[in-house]
DNA sequence: CATAATATCTGACTTTAGTCAGATAAATTA
DNA sequence: TAATTTATCTGACTAAAGTCAGATATTATG
């Protein structure tokens, strides 16, 4: 015998919906109603622009005025009108409402932190919620381009050396390796592209140019706890978009055997293997695509 | 660089919180409010006691009264007087109930499974929510008395059997063990009992009783998902006491050092290792406890 | 048996969330 | 420049959820 999946989903389901308005909807105990506290949190994570806080929230447009107005009352934000766009207003926090979104930042994280200790094996806890999380949000991951030498890009970087590292018989050193330039990975020359998911970073690729009409992919990689959600195609593929903007006629790539699951999305999305085309050490297999 | 674990903590509640309304508050989509829905939700899955299905949705004794009175005028509900105390009220589901809550179990239902076959690895993807529901339902985790042949009993022996055959270097073959008896594990010979957790089952015990003094501790187990949240030590407590109950002065149990975290707990909570007391080929550890 | 406690119900409220039809002002387009 | 579109705001509403003070009937207790 073994348990129904839908039951398991459903009883995850129950045990998330009873417990997580203690985790998120901390919201509350703090005397505000909880549209309010959605707006000052919005507002709070560097969302100014009312249309998109609305967008974000899901808000009709008289409730969101509204709800403004009274955060503007208790002296919590501040509303101005867009430099660019007279209609359109800009809200952002006063020193009363950074002190308050404090407070909630306060009581959320230590609700966080405090249901990691009380369990016995936090890292397997995060990973398993780093998957469903994944899973969940899949609709909403995002591809930011980003300075490859930000934090998010770096760790990105970092996880995927250290994945080479145990994937390859005889580990992995950078070092050893050709270290792209990041102004390679930079327009006008290139590009980085991050995947954001509810603001983590879950996966990234690298465009390396160098000018001319021949690029390199760099750098692909998915967190394991978001494969299987098709974000390394989408990654390649914006890649590819950003790389016929820079006009480039040709990309190429090297790869590893030891890495198969890289290898066929290459030759399913129209990647064609060619000759060596340099001497870095760890590669051992190349691709070309014609854009 | 590392990522924070306290923002993967809140990453998965914003995951959570934006999707499980989707995932079970499917509640709505049938023109019914959420408070009506919950309580014919609750009633459909077996509570009764009006009094039962207030405290569990924590809901005003007004509000109650209102919502079943609601539920009564649409025909879905009827609530009489309970037999053994007539200020108490029991309600229960009337055909057309029965069938309205058949609709929302197959919505719910069609969600889960659409949530499942949406992932490329739905057995990895269940049991990072296994893990992720049992730490948020620690709370709810309860203790049921079970026949040791109803299903989720047998649920938990196999996965028990299945866990020996995969930590024993030479595999566990139920029949070359003595399996007990039943009736052995039901009162007043003895017990067994199942955790539960959110409905389904995540741990069990077996006290074994002869009708004398002395009983044995059998088929502790706990599923891969509820490690670490202090589980087995309750369910040895709760065969403790029951043991008490049932006037048995002392307790037995055997084991296999294959098995070190169950020996630990034994040493931790008052066991004592003994001489083999019986000739089963698997064991080569013995423990006795006196109440 | 009188009194207290308990479970539910009723009526009169409040708060929160949300809808919708204009009003207003600014920017865009023809 | 006139007409249209866009972003926000205001007023007037509704629905849902919840609170609270009794009313009522029943059971438990001294």
């Amino acid at each position: 015998m073994t348990l129904d999946p839908i039951a398991r989903v459903r009883r995850f389901n129950r045990a998330v919906t009873s417990e997580v308005g203690a985790l998120d909807t901390s919201f509350l105990g703090r005397g505000r109603p909880l549209g309010s506290a959605r707006v000052l949190n919005a507002i709070g994570h560097g969302q100014s622009d009312v249309a998109a806080i609305r967008e974000y929230l899901g808000l009709d447009s008289g409730l969101m005025s509204r709800l403004l107005r009274g955060l503007e009352d208790d002296g919590l934000i501040e509303t101005i009108p867009h430099p660019d766009d007279a209609r359109r207003r800009v809200a952002r926090l006063t020193k009363a409402g950074r002190s308050e979104f404090r407070a909630y930042e306060a009581l959320s994280n230590a609700q966080a932190k405090d249901f990691l200790t009380r369990h016995a094996r936090p890292e397997e806890l995060l990973r398993a919620m780093d998957l469903v999380a994944s899973a969940l949000g899949r609709g909403r991951i995002v591809l930011e381009e980003a300075d490859p030498r930000r934090d998010d890009a770096r760790y990105c970087l970092g996880e995927y050396y250290a994945e080479l590292s145990r994937r390859f018989a005889n580990g992995f050193d950078v070092s050893l390796s050709r270290d792209p330039e990041a102004v390679d990975m930079i327009r006008p020359r290139g590009a980085f592209l991050v995947a954001m998911s509810d603001g983590l970073p879950i996966g990234c690729v690298g465009l390396k140019g160098g000018g001319g009409e021949i690029a390199e992919i760099k750098r692909l990689w998915v967190a394991p706890s978001a494969r299987g959600l098709g974000l390394a195609r989408r990654l390649m593929n914006a890649a590819e978009d950003i790389a016929r903007e820079l006009s480039i006629k040709a990309l190429r790539l090297d790869t590893n055997s030891a890495l198969p699951e890289a290898q066929q999305l290459y030759r399913n999305s129209g990647w064609n293997e060619i000759e060596r085309f340099n001497d870095d050490p760890y590669p051992d297999t190349f691709f070309e695509k014609q854009l």
